[in-house]
DNA sequence: CGGTTCCTTGACACAGGTCAATGATTGTGG
DNA sequence: CCACAATCATTGACCTGTGTCAAGGAACCG
């Protein structure tokens, strides 16, 4: 991880989206204010590991991180995703140490807030704080909907839920945008989805062959989105 | 649910475990002024449904509460069983709508506290809110912990695991027990892990025939608890 | 352009879902 | 308190789906 100096969201297409953006956008406090460092993580590395102190939370800019349950789930059990505009998962409001670790499955770049200053900007504004715990609440209940996405369900509806998940959460960022890329491999969706890689190749190709999406490598076009979500719930 | 007036913790035998005993037995707050509500919910019958406003959290007194992701996973996704002495699944710090929908699957009773006292309380004594807040960052990892237990993992394993996580659990409440009961039907168990009643029954004649477990009906006994662990553990 | 990694596809075996029948347990009313 | 009914649990037979092993092909990187 190099750093970047610090940003000004102003700049920011994600700005929108992403909350240390909007707590930029919001008011008193500017951008320099907040102290949003950046920074690059390449291809494989760690923005941090299990069991090490996080003194930021972290948003994605571009690219994806992948956060792993090592603890309990072994080295290839991948709890999120994250793409650009989400934060990673928060496990504590200031310096505790990560109970996951956090790899980019892709060449990625990161704005971090470190939590000193955040609680700084939430004295001066209180309501940041309120939508904080907002933001929190709904990471919990990401793992409840992972869990609900694979839990007994066959090898076709987990992929179709994954694809239109990712697909919904890429669209806040680029709405209308028919095509996407996969940033993960194979194997990271595989460790995602509690299947093989195999699998998961198989079920991009019978999805393919029934003209639902088409898949090119790392580029994904849904064709038929509804169709999609009925595979998805087992009503197909 | 009807209601049983208020109770004394200081007669509870759960108190050590109990959060809410944990705050009147703490200080200067007596239970009184805790207002603890204790109410019995029959067999079958909700304490909350899905899309309630819940004013306010739940103690297991007896028996046990199966909360159900009605939303994301249908009618028979239990995400979590509550056994005595602890919490149902905390959704926000005063009256959200409620995610989940709460069911008895036995004659069970529950303490409440409303979230109105309970704020007067932390008031009073802040240490409270910060105990609270782990105990709420701890539900989320229940989740994590459930993930880890079906994700990638044959029937056996998930259900060597289910018993370990509950044996530990009811352990709390009553240490060296060789033997405990199963609250909850073949079918809520199969819910819970995402399998069919008919595989948690082989899988309990599986493990009964290696003699790691006595099964007589709803009574459990773990024979060979470090073994049992190998077999969820994948390491048998 | 060559080497490496990643992806796809096939063949096969086995775990677990499904359907069905029997046996045990619990609850209810006489 | 017993008997009956209803629910719940167990077991077997069969079949589909996914993991496993293996090989060939495509994409990516230096």
């Amino acid at each position: 991880m190099r750093k970047e100096g610090e940003g000004y969201c102003g700049l920011c297409g994600l700005r929108r989206i992403c909350f240390p953006g909007r707590v930029a956008a919001g008011g008193s406090s500017s951008p320099r204010q907040l102290r949003i460092r950046r920074a690059r993580v390449a291809r494989g590395t760690a923005l941090y590991r299990i069991g090490e102190r996080i003194e930021s939370f972290y948003m994605v800019r571009s690219g994806c991180i992948k956060e792993i349950d090592v603890a309990t789930g072994g080295p290839d059990a991948i709890v999120n995703f994250c793409v650009p505009g989400e934060l990673l998962i928060v496990q504590g409001a200031r310096g505790a140490r990560s109970q996951t670790t956090s790899i980019a499955v892709e060449a990625s770049y990161i704005c971090a807030v470190p939590w000193r200053i955040f609680h700084q900007v939430c004295a001066a504004a209180p309501e940041i704080a309120g939508e904080f715990i907002e933001l929190v609440t709904k990471a919990g209940a990401s793992t409840r909907e992972l869990l609900a996405m694979i839990r007994g369900k066959g090898a076709l509806e987990r992929v179709a839920g994954f694809l239109l998940n990712l697909r919904a959460r890429l669209q806040l960022r680029a709405p209308g945008q028919r095509e996407f890329r996969l940033g993960m491999s194979r194997d990271d969706i595989a460790g995602y989805l509690g299947l093989r890689s195999e699998t998961v190749s198989r079920s991009f190709s019978e999805l393919a062959r029934r003209e639902l999406v088409v898949v090119r490598a790392k580029r994904v076009q849904i064709l038929d989105p509804q169709e999609l979500r009925r595979v998805y719930t087992g009503q197909e």
